[in-house]
RNA sequence: GGAGAAUUGGCAGAGUGGUCGAAUGCGGCAGUCUUGAAAACUGUUGAGGGUCACACCUCCGGGGGUUCGAAUCCCUCAUUCUCCGCCA
C-alpha cells in the first residue's frame, strides 16, 4: 500500500510511474485525494461533536458531585442529541475510511525509475549472463522423460494421490530434493541469514499484510473451515513475523531464510510450457527475506542478486539476470530481478529466482516500523527473493548434466546427496 | 473439546465507573560528572488523526453493548496460562 502523504505530494510522479506498469491511475489517484479530503472534513466534524459531548459529561459529573442533580439531568438531554449526531458521523466516517482503504489496496507499488517500460516478458531487460550452455549427446531428453527413465519423479502417482501438479519424488530424486534444500539453506546461512521454520498455513491478516489479499485470493488454497490459507511462498509467513512491529534502528538489517513447500492454484494455466516441473501446484522453495533501512535497501538488493549469482555459479548452470519491465513487475514490487537458468533439452530459459525490493509498500500494510535517529517511527523497507526455488533448478540440473551414462550430480551437491550419479 | 485465570505504552507491570493516555521500573534519547566510557544523578520519552503551532479527537487484545461518562461493568471472538480430556 502506498503512503497517502507520498501520493498527495507526488501525484504526477505516481501517475507517470504507474504508467510503466501499464496502468492509468489518474482516476484512482484523484479519488484517493478527494476521498481523503472528505475524510478529513467528516473527521473534524465528528471530533468537534465528541469534544462538546466530552465537555458536557465532565460538567454533569461535577454537577452530581455538588448535588445539583436537576441541572445535570437537563444537560443529559443535550448529550443524547450529540450522541446521535456523533453516531451518524462516525458511520459516515467509517464508510469513507473503508472506501479509501479499499482504493489504496488496489493501487500497485510505484516502480523504481530504472524499471523499463513494457508489457510482456519480451520487454524485460537482460542485465547479466554467465555460464556455458553444454553440448549434449544425441538423444538428450527433457527432464520429464529423464525423471521417468531413472524413476526419480512420478507425476502419475501424484495425479492419483492429489491431482496434476503434485509430483512424487522417489529414491535418488527425493534425496536430491533434500540435498538442494540443505545446500541452499547452508549457503544462505553462510551469508548471514538466520534460518526459520515457518507455518505453512496463514491467517487472513497475514495475507493482507504481504498483499496476497484481498486482490489475489484465488491464487491461494483456502481452508474454509478455519479460514486459513496455504502459503504460496515463505515470503508470507516470513514477512508477517514483522507485522505490527516497531524495531530499533540497531536491529536492522534483518536477514532470514527458510525452506517451505509452496502451494499455488495457478488456475487456468495448462499446456506445453507447464509440463513436468515447469509449473506445479506444490513445490519446494528456500526463501531469503530482508528488512532494511530505507537508505540501504538498494545496496541490499544488489547483495541479494550477487548471492544468488554465487549459488548458480557453484552449480555451474548457465543463467541470465533480467530486470523486469513494468508490466512484468508484480503488484507489490518496486523492482524485480529474475534469474533464469537455461534448460538445454527444452531449449528455453526457466525462471528459478525472483528478487524484489518492495520499499515501504509491504511495510505500510504490515505497520513494520523502526525508531529512526530522530526517535520517530519510520517505515522500513522489505525485500525478498528465492534462494532458490527447487523444481526448475532441478529441471536444469537433470537436463544440463545428463550424459549417456546417467545424470551427473554437480560437485557442490555431492556431499549432500551422498552419490555422484543417477543411473 | 470442558473448567478457571489472564491480555495495559519498545519491554515488565500498577490501575475496578469521572481528577487515567494511564503510576512505577527497565530500555531509548539529552545533559551533569569523566581524558573517554561505565556507574551515579537530572531531565525527557506511546501511537494515529488534526493544526503554521496550539486546541481538540481516537486508541488499554479484536468487535459489539450498558452509562451523561468505560482501561475499569456486560456480551462475543481471538490468543496465552493452569487443570481435565484426546493425541504425534
Amino acid at each position: 500500500m502506498l503512503q497517502l502523504p507520498f501520493i498527495k505530494e507526488n501525484k504526477d510522479l505516481v501517475i507517470a510511474r504507474l504508467a510503466k506498469k501499464n496502468i492509468d491511475a489518474t482516476a484512482m489517484i484523484n479519488d484517493v485525494i478527494s476521498f481523503d479530503e472528505d475524510r478529513k472534513r467528516i473527521q473534524t466534524n465528528l471530533d468537534n461533536t465528541l469534544a462538546e459531548s466530552n465537555a458536557l459529561s465532565k460538567e454533569i459529573g461535577n454537577l452530581y458531585k455538588s448535588g445539583e442533580a436537576q441541572k445535570a439531568n437537563l444537560l443529559k438531554e443535550k448529550t443524547s442529541q450529540l450522541k446521535e449526531l456523533s453516531k451518524e458521523l462516525s458511520e459516515t466516517l467509517t464508510a469513507k475510511v473503508e472506501a479509501l482503504k479499499e482504493l489504496l489496496f488496489k493501487i500497485p507499488n510505484v516502480p523504481h525509475e530504472i524499471v523499463p517500460a513494457g508489457t510482456t516478458e519480451a520487454d524485460n531487460e537482460e542485465t547479466f549472463r554467465e555460464g556455458d550452455i553444454p553440448k549434449l549427446y544425441d538423444g538428450a531428453l527433457p527432464h520429464w522423460e529423464l525423471a521417468k527413465k531413472y524413476d526419480i519423479i512420478d507425476f502419475e502417482l501424484g495425479n492419483k494421490i492429489t491431482g496434476a501438479g503434485f509430483p512424487v519424488y522417489k529414491g535418488k530424486g527425493a534425496r536430491l530434493q533434500r540435498a538442494l534444500i540443505a545446500y541452499f539453506l547452508d549457503k544462505n546461512i553462510d551469508t548471514g541469514y538466520t534460518e526459520y521454520q515457518l507455518p505453512h498455513l496463514i491467517n487472513e491478516a497475514s495475507g493482507i499484510g504481504t498483499g496476497q489479499l484481498p486482490d489475489k485470493e484465488g491464487q491461494m488454497y483456502h481452508v474454509g473451515e478455519d479460514n486459513l490459507y496455504l502459503i504460496p511462498t515463505a515470503e508470507v509467513p516470513g514477512t508477517n513475523i514483522f507485522r505490527d512491529v516497531v524495531l530499533s534502528e540497531s536491529e536492522l538489517p534483518i536477514a532470514i531464510t527458510g525452506y517451505t513447500p509452496c502451494f499455488r492454484r495457478e488456475a487456468g494455466s495448462y499446456g506445453a510450457h507447464v509440463r513436468g516441473l515447469n509449473r506445479l501446484h506444490q513445490f519446494d522453495k528456500v526463501e531469503i527475506i530482508r528488512v532494511e533501512h530505507p537508505r540501504k535497501s538498494y545496496d541490499a538488493l544488489v547483495g541479494m542478486v550477487d548471492h544468488v549469482k554465487g549459488i548458480l555459479q557453484e552449480l555451474k548452470l548457465p543463467y541470465k539476470i533480467l530486470r523486469l519491465c513494468g508490466g512484468d513487475t508484480s503488484f507489490a514490487a518496486a523492482i524485480t530481478y529474475d534469474f533464469e537458468v537455461f534448460s538445454t533439452a527444452q531449449d528455453r530459459w526457466l525462471e528459478v529466482s525472483s528478487i524484489s525490493n518492495f520499499e515501504t509498500f509491504q511495510a505500510n500494510r504490515l505497520k513494520l516500523r523502526f525508531k529512526n535517529a530522530k526517535g520517530k517511527n519510520e517505515l522500513a523497507h522489505t525485500l525478498n527473493g528465492s534462494s532458490l526455488a527447487l523444481p526448475r533448478v532441478l529441471a536444469g540440473i537433470l537436463e544440463n548434466y545428463q550424459t549417456e551414462e546417467g545424470i551427473v550430480i554437480p560437485e557442490v551437491l555431492q556431499p549432500y546427496t551422498g552419490f555422484k550419479i543417477i543411473n
